[in-house]
DNA sequence: TCGTTGTTGAGAATTATTATCATTTATAAC
DNA sequence: GTTATAAATGATAATAATTCTCAACAACGA
């Protein structure tokens, strides 16, 4: 009986069959990741879960591969901490990110009605459109209280 | 009689002090251009601007200011291109961004109800909410255009 | 099975970002 | 005004992130 780990990376190898993209195990492994993983992981992440499951992988592979799931529309970038640095998720079902300013921890929310917005957007600016992101950005509920304890401490 | 680069400093400077930021040469020209330009500059367009401008200005300075504005909200990042360069928007009347995945180009839209979005999300995850944002990715109408004579000519 | 085409990976090269700290400057109190 | 002081600037160093290169390898259709 094939174990949960090689049900995902099924999935993940047709997904890629379906997109006409040559299916090789980094790809399997990093694609699987994503679709099941809800860390929305960075590049340093996604090396290191790879390597970490007994795959090997390259830096360089890492980055051509996501690079290669966007242009697809597979996954998409999240710019997540101010500094730039990007986190990526699997995007089958539309939702968006609540990102906390403060720990980074991203909540997905599964609410298809900013995609309305795409609409405005075509008639006002004539852009043929493939997709569209929503990001809300605050403090989550555990920083909201530590937050409140720093400030009575003083 | 004032210029209007004159009149666009002087407005830059007001915003700094009812920020309760230290009003420096390099601030005001920063935000200024970012007030006025539709450009979205990245990094490197706002510093070699400074400095076409008359202005003394060094890397870091753009960085820090940059960082500034972005934590008291007077402007925003976008993150455009998709190997994760940077671009800057003043940002006080709510609005959105079309981007083309070809050219790079930026378009606003000012239309606000992307922004309904945030009481949603208030509701399902308990974030206690800054601001949010939204992006369209695209492609513009002169790129259509070119794309389709590419299509034509092979 | 073979051949072609595309992928991988190690490390080099490049580029972006942050840190350091002596010098300069903005601002507020006098 | 002058002065004190806390903060900002900028040249450069240090670090980190990303891309490039190209030889070896692997996927997959014929």
């Amino acid at each position: 009986m094939a174990t949960q780990e090689q049900n995902t990376l099924l999935v993940a190898a047709n997904k890629l069959k379906s997109n006409k993209i040559k299916n090789t195990p980094q790809r399997q492994v990093i694609l699987s990741y994503l679709m099941t993983s809800h860390a929305h992981p960075s590049i340093e992440m996604i090396f290191k879960y790879v390597r970490k499951n007994g795959f090997s992988v390259s830096l360089a592979t890492v980055y051509n591969t996501l690079q290669l799931f966007v242009d697809h529309n597979l996954i998409i970038e999240i710019a997540a901490d101010s500094g730039g640095h990007m986190r990526y998720d699997y995007f089958e079902v539309p939702h968006y990110h609540v990102i906390c300013v403060n720990c980074n921890k991203i909540v997905d929310v599964f609410d298809d009605s900013y995609k309305k917005n795409e609409k405005i957007a075509i008639a006002k600016t004539g852009y043929q459109v493939l997709n569209s992101q929503y990001e809300v950005y605050g403090v989550c509920p555990e920083c909201q209280a530590k937050l409140k304890n720093k400030a009575v401490k003083i």
